[in-house]
DNA sequence: TTAAGTGCAAAGAGTTTGCAAATAA
DNA sequence: TTATTTGCAAACTCTTTGCACTTAA
């Protein structure tokens, strides 16, 4: 474990939710020379190591979490808000999908899309 | 309604689950000086009529299927194989998480990640 | 004294933008 | 005509790769 590597695993647990980009910045302050190539590929390693786990959110970069932070993540596709809902909810998907054709699925991994409840309203006028 | 849109608009339709750069290869066929941007353009306009819609199923670009093409996808991460199940074995999740917040789930637009039948055996070994 | 890790530059995929030329209303 | 659409070049975001240099076992 390098003093790079510790900075990162030390940015994804301080910020929750970063992009490689805003886990760069951080790790910047104290490191001005890392450099973001260090970054991917450390978020690459310490995810094969079960330290980190990444989200896609929407259709731009991808954001890292320490493992412990497992939930469904809701991201408006009108404003972006982003809101979370325990994994639990998508227990009785993820088995009626089991059992339809053996498919695991990795709840976390993917954000869910739609409509928030502010934007829903709008619309509605 | 130009013939480089219809072409487009034919595209999708011939090809679901196209990409961006799979369309413009297609369109190139009948129409070879057709750039890129078009297909891009295009797309967003065919979406905004609600004539097409995309899904985002993995890492990289989106795919662009008719409208009338609705259901989830399943992506495997590991093989990248792509499954679907009918839009309904969402039906309930979708109300679960509309009395929780007032979230609209729109169910097809991002494809559910995890592992496939196959890859889930291979890896039980 | 060799293997592993790092920084830098460059390249790659996917996408958007500015602008002038072409086309349609 | 006047507005719209197109093609092209360039830029932009996000990410990966090659390679020389540095650090650690």
């Amino acid at each position: 474990m390098t003093p790079q590597r510790q900075l990162v695993l030390d940015a994804v647990r301080h910020l929750q939710h970063a992009t490689p980009e805003q886990t760069c910045q951080w790790v910047q302050r104290t490191a001005p020379t890392v450099n973001i190539t260090t970054i991917y590929r450390t978020l690459d390693l310490l995810e094969e190591l079960g330290l980190v786990r990444h989200t896609h959110l929407g259709h731009g970069a991808p954001t890292y979490s320490p493992d412990e932070h497992e939930h469904i993540h809701l991201v408006c596709h009108h404003c972006g808000a982003v809101e979370t809902v325990p994994h639990e909810v998508l227990d009785d998907l993820a088995g009626t999908i089991r059992d339809r054709s053996g498919f695991e699925l990795d709840s976390g991994h993917v954000g869910l899309s739609g409509a928030c409840a502010d934007c829903t309203e709008r619309r509605r006028g």
